[in-house]
DNA sequence: GAAATAGTGTCTGTTAGACACTATTTC
DNA sequence: GAAATAGTGTCTAACAGACACTATTTC
């Protein structure tokens, strides 16, 4: 939706795309025990937006995602993980989102009948990373870009509430199937950080002494011999995930369900 | 692909569609106790396809692929499972589908750059039925259209292999999780029907008395008070899903993990 | 009674989940 | 020794998985 410098018209600049179809990232953030959302406020309009563009006809829809994920983020090869495509024609209708207002504030004129109007189909990813890594940036054209906690979201555009808790949904079925903690936290880390992470995004508190017991009795996490010196108190050990238990036993079926 | 009678051109007939965007459908169809897939062999290249087609302006991807789905099966209603979008600019790279040949074979002239022609995404459902419910019919174009073993697949067009395996892995992890074995069964069914889908689709055998204990356990089927006679022999009782039971169960994370 | 298929019970080892105290560090 | 957080052991009930015989129907 945005316009670089650089190019002289709408079509110049659009020709560079697919049509009807794009990418979606909904870009969690994790701090301190909370689950934020990166989103964009686009062209001054009322609404958010997750995340999003259009794919460039010499790149993979991957290719896309992390091209833009970098963008706002600043991070080079996020973990991205594709949940799912929508696509309606109801999907695109917002009273904000018109030929005319996109126009008077991009500055090129659009034809009504313009194809990024059209209903499109938004193939959708979601990440994760340590918030304090992103240095969030907002495109061109985007009167804002910020975190919102994902159980307090300001009014979306588009079907994007939806795309979003569709990517929380999905977000945790795959913890216990997929290697997110591994792509997610640090190299070394301590066992409370681990366990507040899975607590943060299952969204329920989960007994310290089974959490342990299971991550060490599937060998996924070794404790190492150092500790972490972190304020007054004991000091917590370091563990690290070992990477040949943890992708064996993930694949052959080995679930964390907690 | 295929440019039904009634559209004077080409273009006439593509104007209606998303363009760069498409749905295939991977229909796998079961029957004692072998798993097929229905494919179709288009404009006489030796190549075959998943039944696909493109979007049109007016439908959702789930309509369209419904669409798709009854074009080829003759059954309205068939539970389609959306498991994966597949884009990337080789993909639709393949040494019988160009401009020219295209163009002999329907009639058309087709500019090179026509969009048809362009890397496109696609969005890939799945779908499983009895098969000998379907009546399998080809369209227009198209030179056959049958069922093939998904162990023993021809050569197939463009990343087709490829999206298969992904569908059959998508459905065996489903299984699992998704209301599957309810949209397929018929109202009333067997111990030894509802076993041997599940042998079927999850490739291997399973204990027949560890498999029932759990179904009941569960309370997933209830046992009815019929019996079907087949054969002379012991005739089985019949059983019924227990709707509520089931859902529930499911949503919980109740895992049928066999 | 032979052929064909349906149907079920028991044992064992493992795991999930509930539950509460001790250990370390710093001030 | 108080404050703050780290770390761990035990018990029980439920479940998974291995295993083999009896029941019914028809000819």
């Amino acid at each position: 939706m945005i316009i670089p410098p650089g190019f002289a018209s709408f079509s110049e600049y659009s020709d560079q795309f697919l049509r009807n179809v794009a990418v979606d990232n909904v870009i969690f953030g994790y701090h301190e025990k909370e689950l934020k959302v990166l989103l964009q406020q686009p062209y001054t309009l009322e609404k958010w937006t997750v995340t999003g563009g259009y794919i460039k006809k010499t790149e993979s829809i991957e290719d896309a995602a992390s091209r833009i994920a970098f963008d706002r983020t600043g991070i080079k090869g996020l973990y991205l993980k594709q949940f799912g495509s929508f696509g309606n024609p109801q999907r695109v209708i917002d009273d904000g989102f018109t030929p005319q207002r996109i126009g008077k504030i991009t500055g090129f004129e659009l034809p009504a009948d313009s194809w990024i109007f059209d209903y499109f189909v938004s193939v959708a990813f979601y990440t994760l990373t340590e918030f304090s890594k992103v240095e969030s940036t907002k495109g061109e054209l985007e009167a804002d870009s910020r975190w919102w906690p994902v159980n307090e979201l300001p009014p979306m555009m588009f079907d994007h509430a939806h795309i979003i808790n569709e990517a929380l949904s999905a977000l945790r079925l795959h913890i216990a199937h997929f290697p997110i903690g591994y792509e997610l936290l640090p190299e070394k880390f301590t066992l409370p950080e681990i366990h507040s992470l899975y607590e943060t995004i299952l969204g329920k508190s989960l007994d310290d002494r089974n959490f342990t017991k299971k991550l060490l009795l599937t060998k996924i996490i070794t404790k190492l011999d150092e500790t972490r010196k972190i304020g007054r108190h004991r000091s917590p050990f370091l563990y690290k995930f070992d990477k040949e238990h943890y992708q064996e036993g993930l694949k052959s079926g080995v679930a964390l369900v907690f």
